[in-house]
DNA sequence: AGATATTTTCTCGACTGTCGAGAAAAACAA
DNA sequence: TTGTTTTTCTCGACAGTCGAGAAAATATCT
């Protein structure tokens, strides 16, 4: 297994100390945001509680939480009957009313928009259908408008939306708010970073959808205290195209997660052409169309479609599972796609769990004997054995849980350091 | 390109919190370690040098200082000819007895033995021709002997060395000390844990020397000031065996380093046998014995030798550069080998600069037409372009700094811990 | 030689922030 | 009413950093 140290630089000592944070400041904004993410996962807390679960003493909660609340991010819950003896424990929780995200996930086929408080509860959601046909500004227009509407429908004024948070498939400049590569517009970017003209106060995230994922299911599992500890893991989004996330703790003890070309990462040097116009990806065999291209033995040169719909997908699997060769072999071809390149992912990383989602879990049956085979051809799996493999069919779960994750915590980071 | 965000865990909150850290010790510790990294890189500074580069206030640094100097790590050079007008600067240094630092580089054919000092400097070394029948036990009573000899040679007691750092090729178990897969040695495990018995003060260091490599590449790049701004590289060693090591900064500005197991990554589909008893790896193509292999057309399912000298790979090369066809298609292949294994990383993380090291640079010539064209392979290269690729033939000199580095670095953790 | 300028180092008081202990508060129970 | 219990909050101590300016040590000028 690779060993991963982490190490000083000299650049980020410079940029700590150099930086604009006298001293001390530093660490109360830590704790800061310690107490607000602590608060903000168990949706409410006493004092005490606090202090036991993030190790600040009790004298330091009061100091920090007066801050918060004079900042207006906490609130105290009135109505505090804890019916025992004692003096009965006043909760905080973060105030609804703080920020507000608007979550916006743009799919192959439709886009769902939500809309999140401060507590990170769903407020509102709907989805629209997608335009195929459409393009990039559209596209821009179409949510713009979307979110608009999202705002009216909760009387918010645009200066209450304190978070955008947007997620594609494909590849993303996360810092530019650019789309730089999508299934739909290929290399026609879509640049996200302007519908921030009609939301002054609110930042912008622009997110592949499987990083998203893979950050929800890590946090879901460091929270849960009867797992074992947690360290990485690997998610696998099996739908029209393929995407991987993955998640780790790195040297400091935070989360990194990132979300890697994996779906056109070289997986063969054959001839099936993939519709970023590469051959041998991964994707052009794992992915959708590229199964239903050979199940129906169509040229590998050819893109069968730009959108398989999922019933015909179900036929394919259906007309495997009663016996028929061509389908069978497409989805042992896909599999065997996937578990080489998950064996690849698996030496260039050390050892970590993998969980399933997106639609293509419901064919994990037959791709299975597939991805075994791959995963055991390398000798990273030979000397560590199979990973652990877990299917997780609600992929659009986690990528709410992520998006509004990962947008407070931005929104927690901003207000805290100007405090 | 992957979008890499760092992400605060909670369970890291707790370990910062909760731990045995009370407040603002933890920032001391830092700042600690701040100073005497800085010390160390620029060989002496003053006070006032200090302050600049780390940052910190000039009283702040008079505090550190003065706690280093207690400590015995740092000492004042006395003759201070500064020469220009003012109070004559005094230069603080890392004391060069206060600890010192074994390097153990174990490669193919031989292993080299290095000892420096707390300042970093050199101040021992040798090498023993390495006996390839050996065992994982003769190895350990080999290397033990000879760092009693290394003591012996500079009068240095068995306390004076505070670590030990060792490096193989291979599969490393960095925690348990454990070299868990050698090209030499396959899967018998070395437990180099018990070298500890005759070194009572030392800790134990085991890396994979191209993480080594990776590590003190980087470091240069990030003290070099006229270069562009360092995020991250990919070291790739090529010799009998392929080794690869990433560095890259990660959200906290520290520097993580990996060495995955690129060598034994799969590669192709194919009948080449790997020494490692898998097939398709990429060091079965691109590796000295795999290229020698494809050169001489021996049988792909044999391994033609346990170690190829270089003068043999030189034959090659030559008649390669003369035009014979076969020489020509097996750097080839290797090339190409190198170059789709490259993209998949590249794929993997994001765009980064590759520096080639090892005895198979001065193939390059053969191998650059195959490795752009694997490169070329991927939707990734397309979109970003191809990498930077430099060639560094000293591999030596880079492991032993990294040795060095990483040791040292080590010992003022320990240190600075316990005060 | 003595005064002055210059540069560097060190000291002092202020400030920020955390911590432990114990006081105060707010309920229930006798 | 008087304890008991549990939780919250306050207070003084402590650790650490910072800015400003004093002190030190040398070169240069007169």
């Amino acid at each position: 297994m690779p060993s991963v140290v982490s190490f000083q630089s000299s650049s980020a000592l410079q940029g700590l100390a150099g930086g604009a944070k006298p001293g001390t400041e530093q660490l109360r904004r830590q704790n800061l945001i310690t107490v607000l993410s602590a608060l903000r996962r168990s949706g409410a807390m006493s004092h005490t509680g606090l202090s036991v679960e993030t190790g600040l003493a009790s004298a330091t909660v009061t100091a920090v939480t007066a801050d918060l609340e004079r900042a207006g991010a906490i609130e105290r819950q009135e109505q505090a009957v804890s019916g025992g003896r004692g003096r009965p424990r006043v909760m905080l929780s973060p105030r609804r009313s703080f920020a507000h995200v608007a979550a916006v996930q743009i799919s192959s086929d439709a886009v769902h928009y939500a809309l999140a408080d401060y507590r990170g509860t769903l407020i509102d959601r709907f989805s629209t259908r997608r335009d195929l046909e459409g393009t990039p500004a559209s596209l821009l227009d179409e949510v713009s408008g979307a979110v608009k509407r999202l705002m009216e429908r909760s009387r918010l004024k645009p200066e209450d939306v304190s978070a955008l948070s947007l997620s594609s498939k494909g590849i993303v400049d996360a810092e530019a708010g650019r789309l730089v590569w999508s299934p739909v517009f290929g290399d026609r970017p879509v640049d996200f970073a302007k519908l921030l003209d009609d939301l002054p106060q609110a930042q912008l995230a622009l997110n592949n959808e499987t990083l998203l994922v893979a950050h929800a299911k890590a946090s879901r599992q460091m929270q849960d205290a009867d797992a074992p500890d947690f360290s990485g893991l690997i998610t696998l989004s099996l739908g029209h195209s393929i995407g991987l996330g993955i998640a780790r703790l790195d040297g400091q003890g935070s989360l990194a997660v990132t979300a890697p070309n994996f779906g056109h990462m070289l997986n063969a040097v054959d001839d099936r052409l993939c519709r970023c116009g590469s051959r041998g990806c991964i994707e052009a065999t794992a992915g959708f169309y590229g199964i239903l291209r050979l199940a129906f033995q169509v040229p590998p040169n050819t893109i069968p479609a730009r959108f398989v719909p999922l019933a015909e997908m179900e036929k394919i699997a259906l007309s495997a599972r009663q016996g028929t060769r061509m389908a069978q072999y497409a989805f042992r071809q896909a599999g065997l796609a996937l578990g080489q390149g998950l064996s690849r992912v698996l030496s260039l990383y050390e050892n970590m769990p993998v969980a399933i989602t997106g639609p293509g879990t419901r064919f994990y049956d037959l791709l299975a004997g597939g991805m075994e085979e791959g995963l055991r051809q390398s000798l990273h799996v030979r000397l560590n054995g199979l990973p652990h493999i877990d299917i997780e069919p609600d992929e659009a779960g986690l990528v709410f849980d992520g998006h509004v994750d990962r947008a407070l915590a931005a929104v927690d980071q901003r207000v805290m350091a100007v405090r």
